[in-house]
DNA sequence: ACGCGATATATATTCAAAAACATAACGGAT
DNA sequence: ATCCGTTATGTTTTTGAATATATATCGCGT
């Protein structure tokens, strides 16, 4: 409803598939809490979401990005393994740069916004 | 349905408002064919999504991108304004000059996907 | 005067994505 | 043996977006 506009430059690679500014969230939330479920609760969406955004990166990249497992202590829980830290910094540099990049043409752009 | 990656680097502005890839697109098509209808016959979407996302913009920025006139020779038409050629051209330059700046890290990430 | 093709807008319908709900399996702790 | 929290997955419901449909207006050409 913010008429006002977000900032924040965004860069997608492809049609939603893979990653995207949505995807490496929820990729650095689970490697925080250590869990599919947590990390949906704190981004406010429903596990199941989730789940199906984490299955979705597994399975575009080579490699798994996420490892879960079941039952123990805490009932459970996911790890970000080391391709997932791989992907996650390289796309948070990417998108730094990207952005810096048009940093100064964005500025003069927004200028143009009502 | 296509399990492939779409390659082309995406820069959005915000919030799907203002502009971003789609509406560049529409705002070109609309520039070349000088009517909102047959724009949107071209990108295959109907004329009111067109229309609608014509609107959108021309609220978004200070002075509008597009101007329609009904009536006359054609039953009407519409034409893109100094300041929608200049944000067309704006967009575009960003577009580009950023998936630049990241080139080659987007081809090293994208050996790592499946 | 009338028709044509386009803009402009309202309303209704369709359809797919998201959410909600449900359930099974797991395995350590109690 | 039971409980708990989590993963994993199926089913149903809801919601929202896109489309379809309809209507009014405009103004030039015939």
């Amino acid at each position: 409803m913010d008429k006002r506009i977000n900032p924040k430059l965004r860069i997608l690679l492809g049609a939603e598939i893979a990653i995207g500014p949505g995807k490496a969230d929820l990729l650095d939330a689970v490697a925080r809490t250590g869990s599919i479920s947590a990390a949906a609760r704190e981004m406010g969406m429903s596990y199941r979401r989730a789940w199906l955004l984490v299955d979705t990166m597994n399975r575009c990249f080579k490699r798994p990005l996420v490892e879960a497992s079941k039952g123990g202590s805490g009932g459970g829980g996911a790890r970000i393994t080391e391709q997932g830290l791989d992907v996650l910094a390289r796309y948070r540099a990417m998108e730094l740069k990207a952005a810096a990049s048009v940093a100064a043409e964005m500025r003069e752009f927004t200028q143009l916004l009502a």
